[in-house]
DNA sequence: AAAAAGGACAACTTTTTAATTGATTTGAAT
DNA sequence: ATTCAAATCAATTAAAAAGTTGTCCTTTTT
């Protein structure tokens, strides 16, 4: 579990489910330090915790929902789902953001599907106290649009990038994009499968392991087990722009 | 895939999500039979169809929900969850089986996980809509109702085994529940690990296997592989019975 | 038509996970 | 105190999944 999270305190938290040593988990991340204490006892009222494990589905793709998730620990990934065999992965969740916040505004179904990289603790928030909390408190609902339209941003690069893009553009950005988050997740890489970069990229499990080999021998990344170290950001970022 | 399955009429179904060719289900099972057509067409209207992927979570214990599961096609596995280490297996669900009814009546978060064993196709069907059919039409809520008691019926002698039971006993019983559903499910010992059977059983992965390979000695049962197959049901209910 | 990009398949290797076994410890029941 | 049931631990083996590589085929670009 990574290190820099916003603490909650304790570790090794159980589900709300064990009665006999309950954990009580306050809102502490920032963006909910724009509520107000009845905001926050709102919230607070609404919401539930729960411990999804390593592997676990956090969303599903296509199922209802009536409530937005807040990561509090651990990683994730977002994934789309063509038919049964195929996955396109979207972006690595991180502690302190939100999955599922689309069906609080429109629709009552998950749009992706995601699931834990790690051992996940998630808050689970009904979308009437969101919503509600949102209408309510300007500074709050800033903070959630900065977020979202972050995550936005990415996505159009995302298709920007299967647009325009061949192999080794789309590969060099997916690295890029994964090395950006190794400073505060060191382990980023080494959980993730050859599979999980290739549904980054967008290119079959076969490509993505030649051209790895092939930035290796070039110089441009260095392969250590699972670990992938990038060891020239300039060209890279170079290949990436040119595509 | 099992081949007795409430049939849809098709093979390899897509999400709701694959615009190109929408896969249109009908509510077949025998348990929508006694609605009516307007009931069938609020049902229907109400709900949405989605592909579980082997291994994806089904339901997430302490997760809200909205909605109540009913699995069309494949077999899962339900769950209880309690530290992060350990997992207690309740039963098999099966096609024509809902999962998450307990939420349309009384609070509004999934009491078990459930996971599935194969791809299953699954009916998602809101809870309100569920509710009022089910206050509408008597003999829908009575073939509900005797699903559920039946299901409740299983649940107390898993109780009855944890308290009375010692591991010969419970062995048995997991063994002759699981052989229950193999006429149905001919592979459903082959998709289950021995944690999986050590986990409805109640006792440790490796006594499970040791047990196993008793019973096995004894000519009670026959290890092909990951099948298991009962050579000797007297005496295997027998064990059940004592203990 | 030729070349390049990239997927698909098949064979193989490595790594990971699951299963098995024996030895040791715990803990309740007699 | 002794016994038995069963968990835990450590070590090993077996099976499955992930990763790798080469070859060949299809599609797009030129």
């Amino acid at each position: 579990m990574p290190d820099s999270t916003p603490s909650c305190g304790k570790r090794n938290m159980k589900t709300i489910f064990e009665t006999d040593r309950e954990f009580i988990c306050d809102i502490q991340a920032p963006c909910f330090r724009d509520l107000g204490p009845e905001e926050t006892e709102f919230i607070r009222s609404g919401k539930t915790q729960v411990l999804f494990r390593k592997g676990d589905n956090l969303t599903k793709q296509g199922a209802f929902t009536s409530y937005v998730l807040f990561l509090i620990t651990g990683l994730a990934k977002q994934y789309l789902e063509s038919n049964s065999t195929k996955t396109f992965n979207l972006r690595i969740i991180r502690p302190g953001e939100f999955l599922g916040l689309s069906a609080v505004f429109h629709g009552n179904v998950f749009g992706c599907s995601s699931s834990a990289l790690t051992d996940c603790q998630a808050f689970l928030i009904e979308k009437e106290a969101i919503a509600k909390v949102i209408k309510q408190n300007g500074q709050f609902g800033f903070s959630l649009i900065r977020k979202y339209t972050e995550q936005n941003n990415n996505l159009l690069s995302v298709i920007r990038n299967l647009n325009h893009k061949q192999m080794n553009g789309r590969l060099s950005d997916t690295l890029l994009y994964l090395d950006a988050l190794k400073t505060e997740y060191p382990e980023i890489f080494t959980l993730l499968s050859r599979k999980d970069l290739a549904d980054f990229t967008g290119i079959s499990t076969e490509s993505t392991v030649k051209l790895l080999k092939t930035f290796e021998k070039d110089g441009l990344i260095e392969l250590q087990d699972k670990d992938i170290v990038i060891k020239n950001h300039g060209i890279l970022s170079e290949i990436s722009k040119k595509g």
